[in-house]
DNA sequence: TTGTAAGCGTTATCAT
DNA sequence: ATGATAACGCTTACAA
C-alpha cells in the first residue's frame, strides 16, 4: 500500500502538502494540486485511518452498545445508525454485551482505546460504569431507548406515555371498556409510562386497565403468551389486549388462537414497534409505531453535535410515535 | 489517558520494557514486571490501539459486509462473528452495502485502510471488485452462505443439497405425494441446490416436485403468499409446501389460513432457518435448521487461520443442516 | 535482562 | 504557497 511519502515522492512535494491537498485545508497552488492528484491516482493512494487517528485523536468511529443483536429492536438500531454514520463520513462498531457488566466493560474499554467520536447505548448493563466513563474521558455519549435515567447524559427516546395513550385512545373509540395490558418489566419507567399513557386514555371512556387485568411481561414472545393465558382465565370478558410489545402481543395472539378465541372477533390485540412480523402473522397486527429511523437519526446527530457544543450533552429529543391499523383490532360489539 | 512514557517514567524504566511486559514477548525480570505492572494499575493505562495497529499492521478489527441488517439470517450472522470476533480478542465493523456496490467498495476501502485483519462477506453485490481486494491487497477474506461462487475464496457453507433432502425424506415419509416447493432466486445456486436435493428425497417415494408445483420467490415473506396463492389456485390437490426459507413459509401460511385451508390438517407447511418466528406463529413452522453459530464460528476461524497458513486462503467448510419438527406438518392421510 | 533509536503514516507548527 | 520537523503511541531490531 501506497503511503503519503510515495505520494510526495512520484509528485515531488512534501508529505505536508499532499497532506494540504488531501484535506482542503489551506489554499495549494493549482498546478502543484493537479501533481499531488495525478500521483494518488497514479499509486491508487489511499490514507491510512489509523495513522490518520493516532494524530489527530478522532478515529471516525462511532461505537455502538446492545445487550443483544438477533432482536428486531436492537437491529432496527444497528441498521439505522450504521447508515446515519457512514453518511458522516464514521464507521460503525458494534458491541453486545449480553447483559453482562464485565463483557460491556471491555468493550467500552476497547472503543475508548479506538480513539472513538463517541458511543451510542441502547440499554447498558452497569449504568454507573457508564456514568464513570462518561466523566472521566469526556468521550461524546448518547442513549437511546432510555438506557439510562440519569438527567446527565445526552438521550432520544420516544414518547412513551403518547404511546400508551395512542394505544387507549384508539382502543377505546373502538368502543372497547374492557382492556388489559401486558407490560413490560415495571422496574423500567419507559413501561411505567406507557402504561400511565393507557390508563389516561382509558379514563375518557370511562373505562380502565383494572390491576386484575395488568400482566407485567419481560417483552418476549414468551411472555405474551403467559400473561394471556392469565389475564383470560381469570377474566374471559376482557374484550381488548394492548401488549407493549409485537413479540408479546403476537404471544398473546397465539394463546387467544390455540384456545378457540377469534381475532378480532371476540378479542382486539394491538402491540407496540411495529416490527416487519406485524405484517406477516395472521391476522395482522395493529400496533403503535416506533420510528426507527428518525430515532437512530437523531442520536448520530447529536453525538456528532457534542464534539462542537458543550450544551448538547445533556440535551433530550423526543420523538412521538404514531400507530397504524391492521386485522388484529375491531369495533367492540 | 495515560501513555506508555508516563508508564516508563513512573516505573523507571524504558518504554520498550513496559512493552515487553505488556505483550509477555521477551522474559522480563520479576522484579521490573512488578513495578511496570504498578505504574500501569496506578495509571490506569490502556495501550492505544490506533498506535498499535498502525505500528503492527493488525487493527485487531474484522469487518463484516452485509447487504442489510433487519433481517433475521443477516443479524444471526452479525451476533455470532461479533462474539467469535471478541473471544479472540478482535472487535467487528459492520457494513451494510443494500446491493449498492459503491457503498460496498467504499466499506471495503474504509476497512483497508485501517488495517482489519480480515473480511467476512456474507452477500456480495459485486463479485469482482471482491476478487479484486482479495488478489491486490492480500487481505484474509472469508465468504459466508455462499457470497460468491469463485472456487479461489475460502468460504464456510451449509450443505443445501442435503437441507433438501431432509425436507424432502420428511415430508415424503409422511406419506406426502404431492408437494409443491416455493424456491428462492434459481440463480443462485444454493437454492438450486436445495431443489435439487428436495427432488433427489422425493424421486425415492416415486413422488416428485413438478414442474408445475415450483414457485420462483425471492426470499420475502410476500413471495411465499403470492407462490401458494398461484400454486393452489392452479393445482388444489398439493397436500405439502416446502419452502426455502422460514419467511416464505410464513408467507405461505398466511394465504392458506387466509383461505380456509387448515394447516396442517389439509396442507403440511416446511420451512427453512430456524428463525425466531418459527417458534412464535400458530401453527408453529417445522423447519430445517441453518446452523448460523456454528457457521460463524467456523468462519472467523477460517479468517483467523489465514494470517499463518496460506492453504486455508481457499479452504471450503461445509456444515450440515438438521431439522425440527413443530405443528406445521402432519402425515397426509 | 534492559535501553536506544528508528519507524508505522499521518497532522500541525514553524519557518521560508 | 511550500518544506522541515516534531509529534501521536506503540513495536522491534540492534546494542549493551
Amino acid at each position: 500500500m501506497a503511503s503519503m511519502k510515495d505520494v510526495a515522492r512520484l509528485a515531488c512535494v512534501s508529505e505536508s502538502t499532499v497532506s494540504r491537498v488531501l484535506n482542503q485545508s489551506v489554499p495549494v497552488d493549482e498546478d502543484t494540486r493537479r501533481r499531488v492528484e495525478d500521483a494518488i491516482k497514479r499509486l491508487n493512494y489511499r490514507p491510512n485511518l489509523l495513522a490518520k487517528g493516532l494524530r489527530s485523536r478522532s478515529g471516525k468511529l462511532i461505537g455502538l452498545v446492545v445487550p443483544e443483536i438477533v432482536h428486531h429492536t436492537f437491529a432496527s438500531f444497528i441498521q439505522f445508525i450504521e447508515e446515519s454514520v457512514v453518511a458522516r463520513g464514521c464507521s460503525l462498531i458494534v458491541g453486545n454485551h449480553k447483559n453482562n457488566p464485565d463483557l460491556e466493560e471491555s468493550f467500552i474499554d476497547d472503543l475508548i482505546r479506538r480513539n472513538v467520536d463517541g458511543i451510542i447505548f441502547s440499554r447498558v448493563s452497569d449504568e454507573s460504569r457508564v456514568m464513570r466513563l462518561i466523566n472521566e474521558t469526556g468521550i461524546p455519549v448518547v442513549v437511546i431507548d432510555r438506557a439510562v435515567e440519569k438527567e446527565e447524559v445526552a438521550s432520544v427516546v420516544l414518547d412513551n406515555h403518547q404511546a400508551g395513550f395512542l394505544a387507549g385512545d384508539y382502543l377505546g373509540k373502538g368502543g372497547h371498556r374492557k382492556i388489559a395490558c401486558v407490560t413490560g418489566p415495571l422496574k423500567i419507567s419507559l413501561c411505567r409510562e406507557r402504561l400511565t399513557g393507557l390508563n389516561e386514555a382509558l379514563t375518557r371512556f370511562q373505562a380502565g386497565v383494572a390491576q386484575d387485568w395488568t400482566y407485567e411481561g419481560d417483552f418476549k414472545f414468551e411472555s405474551g403468551y403467559l400473561g394471556a393465558q392469565k389475564l383470560f382465565s381469570a377474566h374471559p370478558e376482557i374484550t381488548a389486549v394492548w401488549a407493549q410489545n409485537d413479540l408479546m402481543a403476537v404471544g398473546v395472539m397465539k394463546y387467544l388462537l390455540e384456545n378457540g378465541r377469534s381475532i378480532p372477533r371476540d378479542v382486539s390485540v394491538m402491540g407496540m414497534d411495529d416490527i416487519s412480523l406485524a405484517r406477516m402473522i395472521t391476522p395482522s397486527l395493529t400496533t403503535v409505531i416506533q420510528p426507527f429511523s428518525e430515532i437512530c437519526e437523531e442520536a448520530v446527530d447529536l453525538l456528532l453535535r457534542q464534539k462542537n457544543n458543550d450544551g448538547s450533552r445533556t440535551e433530550k429529543v423526543v420523538i412521538k410515535p404514531d400507530f397504524v391499523v391492521r386485522e388484529s383490532t375491531a369495533f367492540c360489539s
